[in-house]
DNA sequence: CTCTTTCGATACATCGTTGCAGAATGCAGG
DNA sequence: CCTGCATTCTGCAACGATGTATCGAAAGAG
């Protein structure tokens, strides 16, 4: 059928061996025997068996990655560009969707996601980190994606959080808002994304001197018909309000929709901003205010980090925890 | 390290082989000894090793997934369909992008990922037919997604082009319009997704009586921003339209952005239609009317076609050719 | 009561590669 | 001339599962 090592090597007239040693960059070996091996190999036009080398090796050179459902965009883009980042170092990416339940992490932690994978890169959103520390079994690496979790245990790769919120929410009072909603939060948020970003806008608050409404503060789930709900709600509750923080994109374009499909202009009626800067902010009209959290270096660096873990091999330091540089995208939904 | 079989063997008091059998529905097993070997795998924590019953077997129950990026939002919408389909076949789906390039296209084809899985699902874009043909090394099954490749060597799944994009345009017609634009073809485009669509487009013309005008035909990559410079040459150039069709939803998300930009009311000045009907069309302001081209069946059909494929192993018929529904989505873009 | 067939379980080879140990060769130093 | 060491190449075992052949025991046929 396909053409093996042994068919290699017995064109090349060498030993088995030898074609494997040439193959691994094996140091003692004459550039003329090399130069036969190569020749036979480009002649038969061999290709290493992955699965034969992944057993013997225990290494498959794939990578998995877990997110909750890849048609989210914000998951999309980030999938891809964590392959393209991945491809560059000869790793592949094997992605699982999770729909954010508790059975599909610990499967994904457990079963045979992290047996096909050297490492898993991970978002958890339904389990703790006591729940991931006693799920992981064996000693692969684990690289944490998102805000979550956030535990010493841990390696961490994320956004400036508190950071961006707080920025992007100074950027609103600077133009002269002063009751600004935040869709996506409880007000009693504290920890994940929702919590931490929430905590940026109170601090933004604090610092202007302008006071912390909680009936500003809408829970919903994060995504575009959560965002128009949520601004459904506060305007059938009467609820005066100048500018709208959507707490993701998503979010933001839904609330976006609603209130222009209810009169309310964007942005001189109402600001809105967003966060995580997904391709679809720019083309939205008007085009959407947001924060690109650094999607390019989380890709970056969570790749790398899981990679070094790797080939690293035991040396486990403490959880290395990374934060992307974030920036604002000033556009015409909240100039 | 991990639990192997020949543990399960010793503990359960069988041969390695037993265990096998067991795992692999043998039918000649006493019940006393496969309930014996039952217990030993659940009291050892047994999994199977993938990748050495991938290398005995031949078979790795990975399914390979070509697409052009995957953070376009159709792609990732398809993926992530065609991953919880599969997933419910206990297959896994291994997703690469090729950025729509020949180079990339022949590497998916030849290279590691036909290796690694059991079948493609492969959405060509630079390659014809010939050349897959040409390039396709060995028998693994091959099933080709969208329009740009329509040849009787092949599987394909695709959705209904042309009948699509003529209701659609019947639709717009029906509105009272009359000079509609096309964004994302070439006047003289014939095959792939453009040729087809702006087929269905001229046959609604034609029907409607109404004189087709290649001044309304714009070119354009398939994205955002190509909707936008397209109006924008459009409105420029002084051309008179009355609605835009955009060939995807990208491209009529664009549109829609650069139309209101500019001070062209939706629908009133100028309706926008769009095709493929992602899940952000639902929250755009004003919402836009599209075409639902079927994702959900061709997911199901395409897994289903390719896994058969796989599992009857041989019996190679013709290719078959299966064309998914489409439904209209009327929307306040183009009422 | 023997012979054949079916059932239930086993041993061995095998998939294609890499790790380990060691053989053969050449060259320097004593 | 022999020893010692670096260099170059080889053979065997192993990774963890499955396919094939086979073997003993039990069941059915004559």
């Amino acid at each position: 059928m396909a053409v093996t090592m042994n068919d290699v090597a017995r064109a090349a007239g060498v030993s088995l061996k030898t074609v494997s040693n040439v193959l691994n960059n094996y140091e003692f070996i004459r550039p003329a025997t090399r130069q036969k091996v190569l020749d036979a190999i480009a002649e038969l036009g061999y290709e290493a068996n992955l699965t034969a080398r992944s057993l013997r090796s225990g290494k498959s050179r794939m990578l998995g990655l877990v997110v909750s459902d890849l048609s989210v965009p914000y998951y999309a883009e980030l999938a891809s560009r964590l392959m393209t980042v991945a491809a560059a170092r000869d790793y592949r990416v094997l992605v699982e969707q999770s729909a954010a339940t508790r059975a599909n992490e610990l499967t994904a932690l457990q079963g045979s996601l992290s047996q096909l994978t050297d490492g898993l890169l991970f978002t958890p959103l339904a389990l703790d980190a006591d729940a991931v520390a006693a799920a992981r079994r064996g000693t692969k690496p684990l690289v944490m994606l998102g805000e979550h979790i956030d535990d010493p245990r841990f390696d961490l790769v994320t956004m400036k959080n508190v950071g961006a919120a707080k920025a992007m929410t100074a950027h609103l009072l600077a133009g002269g808002r002063r009751r600004i909603a935040v869709i996506g939060a409880s007000p009693e948020d504290r920890a994940g994304s929702p919590g931490l970003r929430l905590a940026g806008y109170r601090e933004a608050l604090a610092e202007a001197g302008v006071a912390f409404d909680p009936a500003l503060i809408v829970p919903s789930e994060w995504r575009r018909d959560g965002g128009s709900t949520a601004v459904a709600r506060l305007l059938d509750g009467g609820q005066p309000f100048d500018a709208v923080f959507g707490l993701n994109d998503a979010l933001a374009l839904g609330a976006m929709h609603e209130l222009l499909l209810r009169g309310v202009r964007v942005p001189e009626d109402a600001a809105v901003a967003g966060f995580d800067d997904i391709d679809e902010a720019r083309f939205s009209s008007p085009s959407l205010t947001t924060v690109a959290p650094g999607m390019n270096e989380i890709a970056e660096r969570s790749v790398q980090l899981l990679i070094d873990r790797i080939e690293e091999s035991g040396k486990a330091a403490e959880g290395t925890h990374v934060e992307a540089q974030f920036e604002l995208r000033i556009r015409a939904s909240a100039p």
